[in-house]
DNA sequence: ACCTGAACACCGTTCAAGT
DNA sequence: ACCTGAACACCGTTCAAGT
């Protein structure tokens, strides 16, 4: 239709702020955080580093972006997810947070990336938090326990938590294995108890966890804990 | 006592892995963790940068071993704990806990740090954990669900919780707050709700959360709802 | 208007020397 | 053995210039 070059057709998409940052985030993907540099990013889009600048101010805004397009498509996700018709305030809140850890799983780095930068104050998470407001407030809880919630729940209301058992590769060697789990249960002898436990029930010695099993522990936890103080006193802890 | 310089006498403490640690600690503590890099810890001590190789492989290794260093003083500090004579698990878990996050108020860089790089597997962590494990277990929880409890604490177990709702200098600018409050009560009513509520209980609109309060808060929830396993079923969530 | 090349000020780190 | 100076390979970013 348009005749000029660029207008709508575009030969080769033109560079734009919205191109820059979901590039960034393919970056990520395949290379992790540490891979995306500002060359590199001008690269995958074949363009010149400094090209970048005209579409973002700095490398902050880059790394703000990239939260935003993986809140985005937390939204995107989350307002798909039907809810059975009666299901109470916990089975709606619950699927949202399930589905926001969903979408973490395709982005490993976000939840690092969420916590480094404090990007609460972006519109794509102000709305994804005000629907898990309402859905506590059309469940009963009072403002002030809704506020509560949030602090409780907080990583996980965005649904990640940080593990602080990670996978630890270099962990799988086994030659260093034998001796140090006699260290181990010397001188730390209740998380051997645990480790030992563990790895009876379910998988090998390390890897032991099953991270979607213990967040939706901790999650049912959360929740059950508040629908309890909904029921009875409400407002304060304990 | 000995003759030769640098024996015990020591004119200026000699360099050391740990006299490195500390002054990269005390370089984080007053201009933030982006303040350290490798030239200015060695301007810090006095000495060139390439001097720091010596004692630590690189920057990586003292970035664990600040974490080590801080995790040390947390463990210092919980073993003066003194708690009372027939106190239950709770209170104990809770006091642990209570104390490290004082820790950590001395070094607001160590939450992100901990979380960064996933220090979990040093031997001062493992202690610190061991023992928090040990009070669960002699408290009557089964390993299962200490192993649960763990996951459920999360950082909490570490005495930090990361504040997505972190305060925003920039926010306290009262220009764009009559224009920006319309907009979110329209756009995000429910968070407006809240903040509305808990304003009016303490504290102005913005940093209007009490950070001691909200994670006992979170804490306890926790910690009840771990109780009330303990005392019923035992082992599987819900 | 958008894009570029060269350059600047900074990193962490290596290497060959110094004592 | 410990420490140093110069250098290397990388950053993010600025600036003057191209079209």
């Amino acid at each position: 239709m348009a005749g000029r070059a660029g207008a709508g057709t575009a030969r080769r998409p033109a560079l734009s702020r919205d191109r820059v940052l979901r590039a960034a985030v393919g970056v990520a993907d395949e290379g992790g955080i540490a891979a995306l540099t500002m060359r590199r990013l001008a690269q995958e889009l074949g363009v010149e580093a400094m090209s970048l600048y005209h579409h973002v101010a700095d490398k902050d805004e880059v790394l703000d972006g990239m939260v935003d397009v993986v809140v985005g498509e937390i939204n995107a996700r989350v307002s798909q997810v039907d809810v059975p018709d009666g299901a109470g305030w916990k089975t709606i809140v619950r699927g949202r947070v399930l589905a926001a850890r969903d979408v973490h799983l395709d982005h490993p780095w976000a939840p690092a990336l969420i916590e480094a930068r404090n990007t609460t104050m972006s519109p794509t998470v102000l709305r994804y938090f005000d629907g898990l407001m309402a859905d506590m407030l059309a469940g009963g809880l009072s403002a002030d326990l809704v506020h509560h919630a949030m602090h409780a729940l907080g990583s996980r209301a965005l649904g990640f938590s940080q593990e602080l058992f990670e996978e630890n590769d270099e962990a799988s060697d086994s030659q260093v294995d034998a001796i140090m789990q006699q260290r181990m249960a010397d001188e730390y002898p209740h998380i051997t108890q645990i480790v030992m436990v563990a790895s009876h029930n379910g998988e090998d010695t390390l890897g032991w966890c099953d991270d979607q099993f213990e967040f939706e522990f901790g999650l049912d936890l959360i929740l059950d804990g508040l629908e309890q103080l909904r029921t009875t006193a409400e407002g304060g802890a304990a």
